[in-house]
RNA sequence: GGGCGAAUGGCGGAACUGGUAGACGCGUUGGACUCAAAAUCCAAUAGUAGCAAUACUGUGAGAGUUCGAUUCUCUCUUUGCCCA
């Protein structure tokens, strides 16, 4: 017998999968589809072990449904607009092109050596011509429909990388690139109008059954409906101001209102436009940064105006009207009146100003007399000093009366509010899908024409300037449309845009006249299951939501609106960290076990200090490179360690040890196999074995309900039983009639994990029809005998092996002949008896 | 501060609708093979007591429901993630 050879074995597979296509998906009316997609990655360079997890998932998932008989669609891509190409082009004088397509090259060869069955022939990158023409198509009719807007707004400015960022971009006050401290700053975007859609994109997560409720809170909470009122608050003063419009949450607390809040660019900033003190705390304002985060955070400053706001429920009540920075212009109105008893922010800013603090809920435990002291109390209770309203339980009766009361004397109105805003999708980058917007010499945006797209990214240009290298194409920003010069759009789009429709171009990856064919959405869509990092809970997944309704809207294209049918979210790969004493991160590599010690490799005595596991980043060196693990191994023992240790959605932990375990589990399997292969061709094979027959099926029922599951790690323990049994099975059985069928039956049981060890085996032993997923016979599944336990006063006393469907009487008389019952109910009453059919008798005597 | 989840041997983790807790793997220990080591194979492995049969304890802590709770309910602790 020859040792395993895995390196010829996976490349023998690998060629005959291309050669025979197998993998490459056409419509077929006739089969049930079956759409599995993973998130396609960002060619950074090399795959990672995240890849490698996220893919196998995938591929173990489409190689189950396919051998179900499902017509599966598994296609890949590159998401390869981004910074990181850029960045790398401009340090290296590259091609940003030319970087990326390298990476995708060297990215790909390493997923085919993973034996993925991708339909390669569907691959997409979406920084080419083919792809991102259409999304220019796309975007012009967004703006046909009113769905794009542009307009002048402050955005989270990152001085370092010199771009704008989505408030989702901004960690900590932080870019999330950069570290760079966020900056606001006042500039022209584009805008994709998605809370037009807030109150659907919420209404559609109560259909997605299969996605993780953790994905759909976040959802929700980011989407952020709120219930409350509009209130017009009349103002005195010297200005010629007569009311501001506020929203709220909380009118019922109008009672302990003590000042109103604008925000620094509400309109009436305007009247303090040459106001130096103003503009001096304008400036102070722009430190902090625009984050709902940064707000809360830091300091509450003020300037108080001449203004003196009333309230509407109490007109004897004069209040000042102040600017604040805790006040954002994107919510509600841009002016919020205070209530420092019942909210935190404004309790904050009352003390600093000295403004009343008045208490107007008291908790449901506390009597009238309670008084806020030390710190807002935001929580229920009932409304006190507050007269007519006084009694009423706060805040879920007293919101709605006094919006009532509001409504009734005209003061306001009920109000929903989101806190969604809509997507900034203008990048002061170079390598993004261009805008196809043109501007004539007033300023004013035009659609470039369609029979003037696309707008080609220029090539060779010079990266090493400051800000977009867009706008210093001179050759590229003018051009002439209807004979009129116009200048282009030098910004570029967020590569969310890119990743928000490539869902629909992996059913028609080759369709020149747009985006995709309505035929193969009509069939593919929608993705049946979606995999990916949980990373992506909120922004991708929105995106991708609105997208799709962003695209049908007002030309109902799609039957269905939601792109990800089923969702899940798999967990990290992490490793053990190591610093050596100067607190330098050492990778594994570098790192060696001697006697139970971590040392630096070849140096003996140099301790390492061992860190906890963390998800693997190459900023803490803790990463194992799956290409030089492949090589090791192999990729079936790869794919076989990668889902062992852990359920898919937890983090998993990198062991080393464990990869050499699988790798020696296919090892000994290899082994097994020619053990097998050699007892089916002896002639003597003259009975069929029950207790095999037996076994596989009821192996067949396990592996098929944990793959249905997401259980894969149950899978591969399966998989040990497995090879347990038929170990100690061959030792006491010969001449086995029906051992090739249920070896075959076990093979393919094997094959979505293994696939590459499974075809090679089931070669040799002659299989030649197209492999189909064994059914198993439920009558098989169950055992004629079962094991019921004894049980005295609730304790295990004994185990009885016997056959099922015993009485109650039976089964009693049974357990008294064991000894320990017999021990324990000697001289004892039987008080009851419970009797659970085949599983459990428990006795109940007087002590 | 809010929301959501998690807690099971030395470790990762199993346990279908409440019914044998610890499947499977790693590690550890002992043994076989070997001049020796590696590899491989066999055995043991929740804790305590015991030569053993066996007994008691045991799924973060405390209560509750139940004949019976890892599973259901309540309170608490710790911890993770997301949002603030």
């Amino acid at each position: 017998m020859e040792r395993y050879n895995f390196k010829k074995v996976e490349e023998k597979w690998q060629k005959h999968w291309l050669d025979n296509n197998s993998f490459v998906t056409e419509i077929d009316k006739s089969k049930k589809k079956f759409y599995c997609l993973e998130m396609f990655p960002y060619p950074s360079g090399k795959i990672h072990m995240g890849h490698v997890r996220n893919y196998t998932i995938g591929d173990v998932l489409s190689r189950y449904k396919s051998l179900k008989g499902f017509n599966v669609l598994h296609p890949m891509g590159w998401d390869a607009f981004g910074m990181p190409a850029e960045n790398a082009a401009r340090e290296n004088n590259l091609d940003p092109k030319e970087w990326t397509n390298k990476n995708i090259l060297t990215m790909k060869n390493q997923l085919k050596k993973l034996g993925l069955s991708i339909d390669w022939s569907r691959e997409i990158s979406t920084c080419s011509e083919e792809y991102y023409k259409h999304q220019q198509i796309f975007f012009l009719e967004l703006l046909e429909k009113k769905l794009v807007y542009r307009k002048e707004n402050y955005v989270n400015w990152d001085p370092v990388d010199e771009t704008v960022l989505a408030n989702e971009q901004v960690i900590d006050g932080k870019g999330w690139r950069s570290g760079a401290v966020v900056e606001r700053k006042k500039l022209n975007q584009w805008f994709f109008n998605i809370s037009k859609f807030s109150q659907e994109l919420l209404d559609g997560l109560e259909r997605l059954d299969t996605w993780p409720n953790k994905v759909k809170t976040m959802q929700r909470n980011w989407i952020g409906k709120s219930f409350g009122c509009e209130i017009d608050f009349n103002i005195e003063g010297s200005l010629p101001v007569k009311k501001i419009k506020c929203f709220t949450t909380r009118p019922d607390t109008l009672f302990g209102f003590s000042f109103l809040a604008l925000s620094i660019d509400h309109e009436i900033s305007d009247y303090y436009k040459n106001n130096k003190e103003f503009l001096k705390f304008k400036e102070e304002c722009s430190k902090t940064g625009t984050t709902e985060e940064a707000i809360a955070v830091g300091d509450k400053i003020g300037f108080k105006t001449d203004l003196i706001a009333i309230n509407p429920l109490n007109p004897d009540q004069k209040v000042p009207v102040y600017f604040a920075n805790f006040v954002l212009m994107d919510y509600g109105f841009g002016a919020v009146f205070g209530c420092p008893g019942h909210d935190q922010r404004d309790f904050d800013f009352a003390k600093k100003y000295n403004l009343d603090i008045k208490t107007v809920v008291r908790p449901h435990e506390k009597d009238e007399n309670f008084k806020v002291r030390d710190e807002a109390y935001p929580g229920p209770g009932v409304l006190i000093n507050s007269k007519f309203l006084n009694g009423l339980n706060a805040p879920d009766k007293s919101v709605i009366e006094t919006i009532k009361l509001l409504e009734k004397k005209k003061l306001g109105k009920k109000q929903i509010n989101y806190r969604l805003k809509d997507w900034g999708v203008s990048r002061q980058r170079y390598w993004g899908c261009p805008i196809p917007i043109a501007y004539d010499e007033n300023g004013d945006a035009h659609p470039i024409p369609k029979s003037m797209l696309p707008v080609k990214l220029p090539e060779n240009i010079n990266l090493k300037v400051k800000g977009n290298p867009l706008d210093s194409e001179e050759n590229w920003k003018f051009i002439e449309i209807d004979g009129k010069k116009m200048k282009r759009e030098t910004d570029t789009l967020d590569t969310f845009v890119c990743s928000s429709w490539y869902y629909l171009r992996f059913c028609s990856p080759n369709e020149n006249k747009y985006g995709f064919k309505k035929e193969d959405i009509d069939y593919w869509m929608p993705v049946d299951q979606y995999i990916g990092g949980v990373e992506h809970a909120i922004l991708h997944l929105l995106y991708s939501r609105f997208f799709m309704r962003a695209i049908d809207y007002n030309n109902n294209n799609f039957d269905i609106k939601e792109p990800f049918e089923s969702l899940f979210t798999q967990g990290m790969v992490c490793h053990e960290t190591y610093k050596d004493e100067d607190n330098n991160w050492l990778s594994p590599d570098e790192v060696e076990k001697i006697d139970n010690i971590f040392v630096r490799k070849g140096t003996n005595n140099k301790r390492i200090k061992v860190g906890p596991s963390e998800s693997m980043s190459k900023s803490k060196k803790n990463v194992v490179d799956p290409e030089f693990i492949i090589k090791s191994y192999g990729a079936d023992a790869v794919r076989l360690f990668i889902l062992s240790d852990s359920p898919p959605e937890k983090d998993v932990q990198w062991s080393e040890q464990g990869m050499v375990s699988s790798y020696k589990f296919i090892q000994k399997l290899w082994i097994l196999h020619n053990e097998i292969k050699n007892k089916i061709s002896s002639e003597k094979n003259i009975q069929d074995n029950i207790e095999l027959e037996k076994f596989t099926n009821q192996l067949i029922s396990k592996i098929t309900n944990n793959l249905e599951k997401f259980n894969y790690n149950v899978i591969i323990a399966n998989m040990y039983t497995t090879y347990n049994y038929l170990i100690d099975y061959l030792k006491n059985n010969y001449d086995i009639k029906n051992l090739k069928e249920n070896y075959i039956k076990i093979l393919i049981c094997f094959a979505p994990v293994i696939p590459h060890f499974a075809n090679e085996c089931l070669a040799e032993l002659g299989h030649k029809e197209k492999m189909e997923w064994p059914s198993y016979n439920e009558a098989l599944i169950e055992d004629e005998k079962s094991n019921i336990v004894i049980q005295i006063n609730g304790k295990k006393r004994a185990i009885l092996n016997i056959k099922k469907g015993l009485s109650e009487k039976e089964v009693l008389g049974l357990s008294k002949k064991e000894k320990l019952v017999e021990k324990y109910i000697k001289g004892k009453e039987i008080k009851k008896i419970i009797f659970i059919q085949d599983k459990l008798i428990n006795i109940l005597i007087n002590e």
